[in-house]
DNA sequence: TTACACATTTAGACAAGTCTAAAAATAAGA
DNA sequence: TCTTATTTTTAGACTTGTCTAAATGTGTAA
């Protein structure tokens, strides 16, 4: 059963709304994500449904069944390993490898897949610190918390983002911190609940709630 | 100016078409290269000419245009370093190369092929031994015969082959005939054009005119 | 429980790429 | 040159994915 593109994106896209706390993903939000209108949202999803690849109930959303499961896991595995290649090999900085890595997932090729895994090492998480699934859809799960849950005084190693936007990653280019920047927690301001952070050498840097929100963490000893 | 995978794919086969000995690709060659019938070629030969990629004109076949070069080019350029790709590091056999590149020759990322060239040792020769064209678009030329016009007492090195079929490949794998094999021309067969070769080492093996013919070589001092 | 806002689906249309069958042009042979 | 054979183009239709505008359904707040 051979999936279009656009069918994969579609089934991405579904996969990624109810990934978290949403259950059902609605059609606004599908064509949010797909960047469609509604009415192309509903054609899609009649046809995905017809095709068993989620369930799908008029004017009341979808979900996943347990191929289309299986063809977004494979997608996003097929993804995140795209971007660490290009940023371990090819030295793309992290926020480039997205783009690229939107095309290089659609590739069709199951032997490539295994050969680029094992040649990359078989890396558990990409370059934003996002899991990688293994190759029977299964995520590696990982202690990590939002950085605006962290008090005063905690060691914290920075370890994924969860916002992927070009623009935040520039950012934090420039604030240099990246995957595996230590840091210990120097004051949570109560007004606006910016965070000082001391960087493992010296220097000191502050940032906002909305910065820290989007950055996750995991506790050092 | 963003062209669509089957253009790219019409362009290609033009290119291919009149690389060679033929001047002007007629609609039955196009439609024999790209696997469709003779009526979509034509429907896509009127809108290649029409967005100038091609000089087209009715019953007479189609030629490519300056910046239809360059897109063809481009697009083997791509081709053929992905091959590299996933033979030099994932360690494809050279027999399976090529349908892969197939779907990555067209991911859109400039940056993407200059870093793949770059992080391949710019590599000149792709898997079968055909030239990469640079960045420009300009081919490396390389002196080389068939195996088929050589003589007794000759001594060869195999830089290329002129078919590419899996089949083929295979066959060459089978003989342990591979790139940079070296031989040493024992006989050639009057009666059917059949050769017998030694190798390096000592084994001799004998091909036919057949596989002769598709064989390039370079002489040894 | 009745409006009304908002979400969703339907209707109808379009672009890209494909097909088969029929018509027209070109090439080849007698 | 005239008559076929072959190649190429046109006509008309279909699929996939998209759109806008209109119709319909759902949920909320008076
Ligand atoms: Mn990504
Ligand atoms: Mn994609
Ligand atoms: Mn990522
Ligand atoms: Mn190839």
């Amino acid at each position: 059963m051979l999936l279009t593109f656009t069918e994969e994106n579609y089934l991405k896209a579904i996969f990624k709304i109810t990934e978290r706390a949403v259950k059902v993903a609605s059609t606004n939000m599908v064509a949010e994500q797909v960047n469609t209108s509604a009415a192309s949202v509903t054609d899609m999803l009649k046809k995905l449904s017809d095709k068993g690849y989620i369930n799908y109930e008029k004017y009341k959303g979808a979900t996943l069944s347990p191929t289309g499961v299986k063809v977004a896991t494979q997608l996003i595995r097929k993804h995140r390993l795209w971007e660490v290649f290009l940023h371990d090999k090819l030295k793309f900085p992290w926020e480039q490898v997205h783009e690229i890595a939107e095309q290089l997932e659609h590739i069709n090729s199951d032997d490539l897949i295994s050969r680029l895994d094992n040649f990359l090492g078989n890396p558990r998480f990409d370059p934003h610190g996002d899991p990688i699934p293994n190759s029977e859809g299964k995520f590696m799960l990982r202690n990590q918390t939002s950085l605006d849950m962290v008090h005063s005084g905690q060691r914290v190693l920075v370890v994924g983002v969860t916002q992927h936007s070009v623009d935040f990653l520039k950012y934090l280019n420039q604030l240099k911190v990246k995957l595996g920047t230590a840091f210990k927690v120097m004051a949570v301001t109560d007004y606006d609940k910016s965070i000082t952070l001391e960087k493992d050498g010296a220097e000191t840097l502050t940032i906002t709630h909305q910065v820290a929100k989007n950055l996750l963490v995991k506790f050092q000893k």
